[in-house]
RNA sequence: GGCCCCAUCGUCUAUCGGUUAGGACAUCGGGCUUUCAUCCCGAAAGGCAGAGUUCGACUCUCUGUGGGGUCACCA
């Protein structure tokens, strides 16, 4: 094999559905790996077993497949554990690591001041978890290839962090330099709540292993609201929530891509194939972006332009079971007329819906000349004449006539052209609602 | 609070010492139009502050301020 392959990995755990700061981390992952024609691979990172949710595994690779992102490697860490216990122990051995019996620390409850050396660490126990015996004065750093520079710490503020735990099984931070290393890793690009725990990844690459990948953190995806860091609490973060809605996959991921990477055209519309071609690893953005809801629609409704009109048809289709029933010329013309005007899939259930449902109609939207403007488009309707006669016939304001005929036909005053909505809705249907609302 | 990251229009961003600081979304105005959209045209809108380096700083340095992240036998 190439040594110098490019080999990015996604590394989520099996905790949850797929959110959008995941998406976009496995789409750089991948961008970064197939720019350059290397291998992306897949990783669940299963070590946490109280944590860990049925199903999820499985729900992680399908969505990734509705963007495209296929994996040429999958692994299980759960699947690797006498990897970990035997680099672990090797630590141990160099004393680079030691036994440790202290009960867990519950999680955030001691507060800010925080011990950093443990108390096991010169007692030369011979079983228990593991922890990193941190040395003192030193500096470790790395490059970090997102934000272009350097950055370290100095060892007396990192603390003698946990590498196996008690159970056998390893932490994040042992368990990413062994896998890393042993799936040949070249480049760790991870979010950046991971930046604080990078000095103890450093530390064990360096005990372990002669070399260590590239690593580069990406800023977090902010919310519009609150500003913080998109939370689960919070706002919709999960990526099948946004396809539920109505979204795109192509949309949602070109949304993506551009928070936190732009190329240096400023280019905005990509496929999955123009984004492999057009990535650039210096196109990296320092500060953490927000996600503006209002951008993401427009990237949808360019989308749903850019598609055939029988392919928005079948999108509606699985979407609306009224809208399935419809006769496949009808549901094709509704189609055409919607296109324009949604800018979600999921819009058509409103904006259609006079279609295959008679309306509510609120007459007080209706003008003062309605019943005159009605009874002139019955009789023109049922003797198929057209409507624009009508209008000029009886001198009336063209905008208020069809306006009337609009709302007492659809309900609403903003509606796809009212002449071809009345072609589809048929002759028999429209004088219906046009008589009952007179 | 310690440590770390960050700072260009409201938002996403281009610029990498010399520009009338460019584009896109959103906003506003106009055109097209029987509504709403689409589409086209136009406008308004930005370098956090203060020092320093330099002939010249949005760009480099420092300080301040502001924002974010993180501090588990979770990832």
């Amino acid at each position: 094999m190439n040594q110098n392959k490019v080999r990015t990995r996604f590394a989520p755990s099996p905790t949850g559905f797929l959110h959008i700061g995941g998406l976009r981390t496995a789409l750089y992952a991948y961008l970064l790996a197939k720019h350059e024609g290397g291998d992306f691979i897949l990783r669940i990172e299963d070590t946490d077993q109280k944590r860990e949710v049925e199903g999820a595994t499985e729900a992680l690779q399908e969505t990734l497949k509705k963007f495209g992102l296929i994996w040429d490697e999958f692994y299980k860490q759960s699947e690797r554990l006498e990897k970990y216990k035997s680099a672990a122990e090797k630590l141990v051995r160099e004393s680079y690591a030691f036994y440790c019996n202290c009960k867990p620390k519950n999680a955030k409850v001691e507060g800010f001041s925080k011990e950093l050396r443990d108390p096991c660490r010169d007692k030369k126990l011979t079983s228990g978890a593991i922890k990193l015996r941190v040395p003192d004065g030193q500096i470790v750093r790395y490059h970090d290839f997102v934000h272009k520079k350097e950055i370290s710490w100095k060892t007396d503020e990192v603390y003698d962090a946990t590498l196996l735990k008690s159970d056998g099984f390893p932490t994040y931070h042992l368990a990413v330099v062994v896998d890393d290393t042993d799936m040949k890793i070249s480049h760790i690009i991870r979010g950046h709540d991971w930046l604080p725990s990078t000095p103890i990844h450093l530390l064990v690459f360096d005990y372990l292993v002669s070399k260590r990948p590239e690593i580069g953190h990406l800023t977090d995806i902010l919310s519009t609201e609150t500003g913080k860091k998109l939370s689960k609490r919070r706002d919709s973060v999960f990526v099948e929530q946004f396809l539920e809605e109505g979204y795109l996959s192509e949309a949602l991921l070109n949304f993506v891509l551009l928070l936190g990477w732009a190329p240096k055209n400023n280019k905005e519309m990509f496929t999955l194939t123009e984004m492999v071609k057009s990535f650039d690893i210096n196109g990296f953005q320092d500060a953490n972006p927000k996600f503006f809801r209002d951008k993401l629609d427009w990237f949808n409704g360019q989308y749903i332009r850019q598609l055939k009109v029988g392919d928005l048809n079948s999108k509606f289709q699985t979407l609306n079971s009224k809208f399935k029933a419809l006769k496949t010329e009808t549901q094709i013309e509704i189609t055409k007329l919607v296109k324009d005007r949604i800018s979600k899939l999921t819009d058509i259930n409103t904006l259609a819906k006079f279609f295959w449902e008679t309306p509510e109609v609120d007459k007080s939207l209706l003008g003062n000349n309605y019943k005159l403007h009605l009874a002139k488009a019955i009789e023109a309707i049922e003797n198929d004449k057209d409507l624009m006669e009508v209008v000029k016939e009886n001198n009336f304001k063209t905008g208020d006539f069809f306006m009337d005929l609009r709302i007492a036909i659809t309900g609403s005053k903003f509606t796809p052209p009212i002449n071809e909505s009345i072609e589809i809705l048929g002759k028999d249907e429209t004088l219906k609602r046009l008589k009952k609302v007179i």
